[in-house]
DNA sequence: GACATAATAGAATGCATATTCTAATATACA
DNA sequence: TGTATATTAGAATATGCATTCTATTATGTC
């Protein structure tokens, strides 16, 4: 019933993540964003709420796959996690843009719509699981220095690893995995 | 001549950075500058021409004096250098935050204030030097490759360290150091 | 003591964006 | 075919700030 729709959701997104990839969160305005697939202002309302929900939605679809391979990988080889992320952002560039754009904690928290931080929350919890149980199986006992060790070593090398190479708009390169694995065995103290 | 003035810049800065530390840049407004030390919202602009002049200002004013030390250090050893940037954290940390709000290529572009943008360029010459021939000095000569491997070790690693700290407003603790040194020499292949 | 002037004070304005409103339009279904 | 309604379309409004304006108030100098 009622017209039928020239834009729909997935396009909204879509034209979102290239905005944020080619020019930055700030160029993300509602304009721009009708302007990317020529549709008016008012139909993007019809879609989301708000800019927040349209945004929110923008990165729990990028972070939530993103996060499920990263902890399947996880539960099989450590190394290999930490390397998961430098091949993920060789895999999908533009979606990387969206994925550095914010922590966890600043989306589970804050004026974010409540279901959002809700499942930014159960993602948080998911991804600290995985990591403490990783840390248990690696070290044989989580202290409070294992976790920080294997933080270390599995997300934020590999994301500052990543971070400049998406700044100057490049790929990461074969060096980056080295430096990643390098660091990653003399953190963790194997290669595992 | 005049009325005698109440407020200065050093005042108006020095809230500016308050603010940022404790409640984040989306909350450095003119307003909550003026509030926090009882000051109209016009004197700040019989001291600042606009607000990016001010937080330009403010940067500039703590991320000299950081890399003068950075550099100062590096000079003399590598693995030092690395673990200034902790140390200067734990000496500063209010000022962290600011330092850790934007790269030096966001400021040296866009619409900043053109002596400031021409400033930070400066300042990215200089540590690009600086970096430049530490790697010459370390490796024997300066390849891409050497190069990345520098910053990695000197640069990103101690910074991504030191960001985890800030976000839990923590101290660095000094499991960090260890990592970092840990890394320095695998990175670096010496422990100088 | 009167004057010029720099500063205080905060109200008024401007601007960029998100959001809402009003109208027009096309489509499914009765 | 007529009607209800979801959608397009984009103008109007609201909002949050930075910036500017218009007094008012001190202070040094003549």
């Amino acid at each position: 019933m009622g017209r039928k729709a020239h834009f729909n959701k997935v396009e909204f997104i879509d034209a979102a993540l290239k905005i944020i990839a080619e020019e930055g969160l700030k160029a993300l305005t509602m304009q721009s964003i009708a302007e990317k697939i020529q549709a008016p202002i008012g139909s993007i309302y019809h879609r989301f709420p708000s800019r927040d929900e349209l945004l929110a939605e923008l990165w729990i679809n990028i972070a939530s796959p993103f996060q499920e391979g990263f902890l399947a990988t996880l539960n099989n080889n450590g190394l290999q996690a930490a390397l998961y992320t430098l091949q993920w952002v060789r895999t999908y560039p533009k979606e990387s843009h969206v994925l550095l754009l914010y922590r966890r904690e600043e989306l589970s928290s804050g004026d974010w719509p409540e279901d959002f931080k809700q499942k930014v929350a159960d993602l948080s919890r998911e991804l600290d699981e995985g990591i403490r149980s990783f840390a248990k199986r690696s070290f044989g006992r989580v202290t409070k220095d294992n976790l920080q060790r294997t933080v270390f070593a599995l997300i934020d090398v590999p994301f500052t690893a990543v971070k400049r190479s998406l700044q100057n708009d490049e790929v990461p390169t074969p060096l980056l995995d080295k430096l990643v694995r390098e660091t990653y065995i003399t953190i963790m103290g194997r290669d595992d």
